[in-house]
DNA sequence: TGAGGTCTAAACCTTTAGATTAATAAACGG
DNA sequence: CCGTTTATTAATCTAAAGGTTTAGACCTCA
């Protein structure tokens, strides 16, 4: 499945502007037209036509305004991503706020300008990320990490927090609680483990003694919050 | 809270190294060393010695090799990120693989470097992370961001899933719910919202059908899944 | 061998959860 | 303006969950 994907010379980078802003959509495009390599085939003044018309033309990139009305920018990239196409998306807005970068980055977009950038910028962005590369200027990677490192803080702190009680859970304790955390109910347990359901109940009890909480509404809540699907492996520990 | 710490002329960088291989550890005190404004000032040869003597010091840049046997690398990192100190680790390992970049990112290491690389690279590094940077040399950036974006892809594919259940619910039923993942109970639910214990149960009911599933637990989860709480805002999305 | 922990199970009881049905009021379309 | 839908409210009844106590079988470690 994976295309190889140099620059040709001789074939021009196929691009798809989309911005609501009509002048910026003008001044962007003429711009990049000048770099001889580029060719802006298409422009959107919202996210909606901007999908179709990335479904109709299969750009190589995209410079997507992720300030715009209606259906935003961001979800946009996402939906853009998930065709699958040879398609790269840069993010273009004008704020630097780090969950802005963080949240483009995370739905796959594989640069972020601002608009105030020097508009040579933008043509080496287009070339880095057609290279496969990820284009994030270096003020822009910084907020990044930082409010990477501080969205995982909290985790971290939660997850190797002082007293994790489901460290006290014996085996099968354990896997009783991990088929609540799928909402089964006492009797499925019971079948699953081929033991008596009230031996279930038993068990149950003790977790929740042992997470000192009350339901297993709680328990199932606190085992999320504290890694234990993670630590199973069930889930991506993020 | 926040110190400025620049490079402050006269004063060497205090630093602390942390490496199982002896013969590494001497190597590279040997290159900073060199390196007249950096001086390392203590070496450990695993983890938890390492963080002793980060306590004891307070250095200004920890070089941790996270290949280390017993309490490894990466958790070193996050008990020395947690201790809150002026102090910023730079995780050092043979390899790139994107898992181990994104954990250590995650645990708060402020760069990353492989010790196959140039011994210049790694002064360099030194001297980013003091001026409060991000140190990812080009390539380990790029498959940071592709271990992060293939991370996050299942999860935003599920959260904007096609068909997402929750954007059935009435404002009402919102409200339940997001009580209901709390683990409040329908007595609590109906003293919180001023309605009979009864009146909830019928929520809670119409909940389920339009969420297609049997139970509260499995209702949670289901939310929890689908993007609830983070619309919501009562979680950062990640 | 005896103390302690785990896993199993049962009886008995209280509380909560879940299913069904239905009344009221507001919103909407023709 | 009236029938239709939808949201909100509510009562009743059954099933499931949860609390408590007791106890036997098994294993381990001192």
């Amino acid at each position: 499945m994976y295309m190889k994907r140099t620059m040709e010379y001789g074939k021009k980078i196929k691009i798809i502007l989309a911005d609501d802003n009509f002048d910026h959509l003008l001044g962007i495009r003429e711009l990049v037209n000048m770099e001889t390599n580029c060719e802006v085939i298409a422009t959107a003044t919202n996210a909606s036509i901007a999908i179709n018309l990335v479904k109709k033309y299969q750009p190589d990139v995209v410079l997507m305004d992720i300030n715009m009305p209606e259906k935003d920018g961001l979800t946009a990239i996402n939906e853009i991503e998930r065709l699958n196409l040879n398609t790269r998306v840069i993010a273009l807005t004008g704020y630097d706020d780090p969950d802005l970068i963080f949240r483009a980055m995370k739905m796959g977009a594989k640069g972020y300008i601002l608009k105030t950038m020097a508009s040579a910028q933008l043509i080496y962005a287009i070339e880095e990320v057609m290279q496969g590369k990820i284009y994030l200027p270096s003020g822009l990677s910084s907020k990044f990490f930082e409010y990477f490192q501080k969205t995982f803080k909290e985790e971290s702190n939660n997850a190797s927090n002082e007293e994790n009680l489901l460290q006290y859970l014996t085996q099968r304790e354990e896997e009783v609680l991990e088929l609540l955390t799928q909402g089964v109910t006492y009797k499925g347990v019971a079948q699953q483990l081929f033991i008596s359901e009230t031996t279930v109940k038993t068990h149950v009890n003790n977790i929740f003694q042992k997470l000192q909480v009350n339901d297993r509404t709680q328990a199932v809540l606190y085992a999320i919050n504290n890694g234990f699907l993670n630590r199973k492996k069930l889930k991506m520990a993020i």
